[in-house]
Order: C-alpha cells, then structure tokens, then sequence
DNA sequence: CACTGATGTATCGGCGCGATATAGTGAGGC
DNA sequence: GCCTCACTATATCGCGCCGATACATCAGTG
C-alpha cells in the first residue's frame, strides 16, 4: 500500500522522502501514517526494482518561487519512471481482498480518480461485503452472548457495531452515486 | 497487544493455540484478528520467558463432559505462571500511549473489567484526547483544502471526521459513566 | 473407502512501526 | 556575532504481526 501511495504521489512530481511524508500525511490524514522506518526502506525498494530513479539536480532550478539554496546535501529526489507508472496503473487496477481492509480500502480510495470507474466499483463493493460481514459477526455475538459477557466487551461491540452500520450506508451511497454516474456520465 | 491478551484468557483456564485464537476472536470480534503467524512465536516467547508453562495431561480427564480423546498428538496446552500473573496485572495497569491507538485501545478495553478503575479512566482520557487530535487534524484538512481536493479524498476524509466525533462522544459518555461509578459505588 | 471440513501446530518472507542517530539550515533572541 | 531552537532531511535496527503455506489427525458424509 505505501509503494501504491509513494508511486501515485511522485506521478504528480518529483520529490525527496520528507515531503513525499508530509504528502502523505495530508492525503492519508491520520487514516495512516507511515513512518520513515517504513518509508526510506521501501524508497530505496523501489528504486531497486528500478520503478523509480533518482534525480539529479542538475539546473539548480532558480525559476521556482521562494526556491530555496538547497541542493548543497542529501535530498535525494525521486521520479517515476516508465516502469513506475505501469506498475503504479497495475496496482490502482488491483481489486483484490487486500483493497477491502481498512488501510488497504482506505489509501486506495485516496486514487480513486484515478482509478478505472469499474474497479472503483468493485472495490467499493468488496469493501461493503467485507464491512457487512463484520457487522454481521458482531450482531450475532451479541445477541448469543446477549446479557453474559463483560459489559466493557459488550459496549466495544455495541460501538463497533453501529460504526460498521454506518459505514455500510456510506458506501451504499457512494456506489450509489457511482452508478448514477456511469449511467449519465453528461455531467 | 497479543501478550496482553493471551495472560489474560490463560488467566481464566489453560488453553491450547487454536482454541485460544478460537476466544481470541470472540472477545476481540474482528476488531483484530491475530493470526496463527503471530499467536505460536508469541506463546514461545512467554513460554521462553516462563510466564506461562505448557501443561502435561497427566490425568486424561475423562470426567470432563464429551472429553475428547485427543492427547494423543501435538495439543500443548499452556498454563499461566505466578510469573505469568504478574506481568498480566504489570500490562493491565499499563495505561501508556500504545493503549490510546486503535488495536492496543480496544485489547485493553475487552479486559476493563479487571482493570483497576484509575487506571481505566487514563485509559479512556488518553484515548478521548488521541481520537480528538484526530478529529482537528481532519477538521482542518477539509477546512483549508476546502474545496480543491480531490472529491473522494475529501469524502474520505468527511467519513473520519464523523466517525472521530462519534467515538468522542461515546467515551464522553463512558468516562461520565465511571465517574458516577466512582462517586457513588454503592450499585 | 475416499472426500471434506474442522482441529491442531508450525514456519517463512515481508511490511510497517517506533526509537534512535546524525546533520545541515533558518529564524529569533541577546 | 553567537547561541539555541525548531525544522528539514536521511538512514538503520529490532520487533510485532500478517498472509500464505505446509503438515498432520479426526469426524462425519456419500
């Protein structure tokens, strides 16, 4: 998920790890935070697998607004490449379960203006199955454990259960709007 | 999280693995959902550290009611040590910052009913101020991207936002609860 | 008798976290 | 002119946990 994020980030323009994280962080917006101890790693990944390369600076850019006398250190800039932007399309097309769990739904969500009208679908859709399944886990313990489990247990439940609900009314929202969409795309 | 966990089902009755994922589950209802890949390393771990200790079937119980004739294989069925006790009651009075995130807030929730009721209430407190934190971060994302950002980020966002408000209110109300309780113990 | 599904233990690779180390830079105070 | 503070910036280490996978055994079913 974070190659997802980093790959769709630098699509935009290129950038160094610490603003690639502050990006992130505005995107994600405390859904997720990913750490450097996950990020550089997975920088260094990617660049391995030559999806992404470093940049050098070589105009030292004095064009740019309020541009800053960097360059003297460090800051690594990356770009994609074209292997980067096939495979950053390969993963906005994946619908697979990893898209329906919380994180994973989540930043892929952040894409989805990018992504395909039809994965955005069954992605939505997956995630709904998912989301109804767990409601549905937390009724049943509910209602068989019902008056003998801890009542701290039984509140966390309660809670978890009204969360899935609604989320579930989200989503039926959105793929309501999604199809409304796909059947008069005249905006 | 898991260690916590683990004491504290161990604490009620010895258990084997599987069956304690089995109440893992129960308890937790899909609000984790420790896989197998994490629960054995982690009772070699508190079997290496010698809180718990696996328990031989020395006498082959057929008392029990449906007493399966099982023994004959693998089953290592584990028990908690003094030891064991004791780090449990260490943990359940731990009321640090991993208790406030998501997972460690929700574990430590389903074992509140043996947690002592100060602690609990830092508990719930530092929980009400990550999940607020939460909450502004997100308010005033979407009040200064405002109009700009992408339309499902923004939803995305809105549908955090919404969520935090709601958990807010609900440990208002747990916290108000324990402080009646506090005041006024005599049920 | 074979198939299926639940019970049961175990390991492997990999992702991401939290803590930590290290340093250069800009702004403000005195 | 210097000092300190906060921010920018890169990097690594150990660890917790996951998902997949591999094995066995046992119970029930066709």
């Amino acid at each position: 998920m974070l190659e997802l994020a980093i790959l769709g980030l630098l699509h935009d323009s290129p950038m160094h790890g610490y603003e690639l994280r502050k990006r992130l962080h505005e995107l994600l917006g405390t859904l997720r935070a990913f750490s450097y101890g996950s990020l550089y790693p997975t920088l260094r990944r990617l660049q391995r697998a030559g999806l992404i390369v470093e940049e050098q600076p070589t105009t030292p850019a004095p064009d740019r607004t309020a541009a800053r006398s960097w360059g003297k250190r460090g800051k690594r800039v990356y770009k994609l490449t074209a292997e980067g932007k096939e495979r950053f399309a390969e993963l906005l097309a994946d619908a697979g379960p990893q898209t329906w769990d919380d994180e994973g739904f989540g930043v892929h969500m952040a894409f989805f203006s990018r992504t395909p009208a039809e994965v955005r679908m069954r992605i939505l859709e997956g995630r709904r199955r998912r989301v109804e399944e767990r409601r549905e886990g937390l009724r049943s313990t509910l209602a068989r454990a019902g008056e003998q489990i801890d009542r701290y247990t039984r509140e966390l439940h309660r809670m978890g259960l009204e969360s899935s609900e609604r989320e579930v009314r989200w989503l039926n929202e959105l793929i309501a709007e999604e199809q409304r969409e796909q059947r008069g795309p005249a905006s």
